[in-house]
DNA sequence: ATCCCGAGGG
DNA sequence: CCCTCTGGAT
């Protein structure tokens, strides 16, 4: 994709949603790491059902470790790994309490040590939580950068660094979620929906039989 | 590279 | 049935 593309790109984006939101309901910092941790590999639809039954009981690093494993594992089973997302959610909560005072870190490497909590997971929180403009490369922006040639990659981390390199500045805060949205509902994985995507144009991906 | 692991869609 | 979903730890 050229530059001059990629700005019209963003900018069709930003006028459809100029103020995009992640679509984890949550209500604080804690609540966030905790929405984003149990989201991986997971719709954010499976994520938001059980945390509406589970922060009204337990939403600080000390509620949720009263309910121990067995406790918390009843909150979150409709959830795939939730095993070990409850194993790495309470040894989370337990640093959050000794080390910092219940409060969710702000910089990168405090939150990657966290267990259950890798480079995309800090990435959306310090997006969402710190607003800083961080790339997290989920499932969707990694088929949505390849796909439409915006910043083609073999690994996650290749479409991240291609993607804060190419995407201009004024849109780096929100470039996230726009993606995150647009393969969410329109870059789908089996069966993109190019006939009414807005930004088909400037996409390199040509599929070869046209649908309705 | 492999495991974890339920819900929803096609 | 198979694939996908805001991955991370071993």
């Amino acid at each position: 994709m050229k530059k001059s593309d990629i700005s019209a790109f963003f900018a069709i984006l930003q006028a459809a949603n100029p103020h995009p939101r992640t679509e984890l309901e949550y209500s604080s910092h804690f609540e966030l790491l905790t929405a984003v941790l149990l989201s991986a590999q997971a719709t954010d639809v499976g994520v938001n059902k059980a945390t509406r039954k589970l922060f009204p009981v337990a939403n600080t690093p000390r509620a949720i470790l009263d309910l121990g494993q067995e406790g918390l594992e009843g909150y979150i089973q409709t959830i795939g790994l939730y095993r070990s997302k409850a194993r790495h959610l309470l040894q989370t909560c337990r640093i959050l309490l000794e080390q910092y005072g219940g409060e969710v870190p702000a910089t990168r490497e405090a939150l990657e040590a966290l267990p259950g909590v890798g480079r995309k997971t800090a990435n959306v929180v310090l997006n969402v939580a710190f607003g800083q403009p961080t790339m997290a490369v989920d499932t969707h922006i990694f088929r949505v950068g390849n796909r439409t040639g915006l910043a083609p990659g073999a690994t996650p981390l290749a479409v991240e660094q291609g993607l804060l390199k190419r995407i201009p500045k004024e849109y780096l805060q929100h470039a996230h979620h726009w993606l995150i949205l647009l393969g969410r509902y329109v870059c789908q994985a089996r069966k993109p929906r190019c006939w009414e995507c807005s930004v088909a144009a400037y996409c390199d991906f040509k599929p070869k039989t046209e649908q309705t």
